[in-house]
DNA sequence: CTGCCATTTTACCGGC
DNA sequence: GCCGGTAAAATGGCAG
């Protein structure tokens, strides 16, 4: 590259790579923490498994909520009825 | 459970798996910025597909580096020599 | 069903689960032969958590080295180039 | 190394490192056939998801039968009763 | 929509 | 005998 030191291609790649490489990092630490909570979870007597299927349960539910939430809003539309 | 709304068992276990769900969130904003960058990169030209095998082939550079230092610090111990 | 033991359905669903289940005692048949290494290995008086260490390490170099090369591979398609 | 080419140390571990990198192959090819398998089994049109959940389910059952014939070897034992 | 890759979950093995 | 961590399996999600 020619016009060297003004954000080339190649730096302006690596300045992508590391930027994802942090939010990988970041995503790991998260996952981390939540590993965490589930051996505080294990020493206050749970099961782990269980809460974990429980968390599992609730996320569906939430879906399954907005689903119905998108539902209803199509009928609504359909019918020309304005929810908002 | 007699002494109600204080802290009882299932109120803890309600808490802890709210935590879980927050750092969830967390995790899915994350995931989601990653998925950003990448559509900046694409729109900057770069080919997505090689960036990502990029970002692994710099994971497991990474994570090699780590298991030799694992395995040097193995052998270390195996000697009774103390790194730390 | 009706035509009963003419390849029905349920006798097809039937051996293809005996074949899986052969597969997984072959499997099971090598991972203990693996382990039988290991205790010779023991015995021979090395450390096997080191052993273990070292065949990991191995296969990482092997997986980097794929890796590398579907990289590779992905740049060459990527100019237009077959490197078959 | 003194007594250079006669099985020495490092000779001996290798060739157990190769001994298990080859057993690892082995289960490796294995590992393949079987999801070549669960490639078949979904072509035939079921859900491979139920196939490994019955599969899984078989081998409880079997572990459970041997457990349960133990346990009857152990009465039949504590009685004095010669099975065999 | 299919196949692949990452994450998650389960099973296993060794150590205490 | 359990518990911790590590490897394998499975599921889910995302790109092509």
């Amino acid at each position: 590259m020619s016009d060297a030191g003004h954000n080339s291609s190649d730096e302006r790649l690596r300045l992508f790579i590391e930027r994802i490489e942090r939010f990988e990092e970041d995503k790991a630490i998260i996952a981390e923490d939540i590993k965490d909570v589930y051996v505080e979870v294990k020493a206050m007597g749970y099961d782990a498994k269980i809460v974990r299927q429980l968390v599992r349960l609730r996320k569906l539910a939430e879906h399954d909520r907005k689903e119905q939430q998108a539902l209803l809003e199509t009928y609504a539309s359909a019918i020309g009825l304005d929810l908002i």
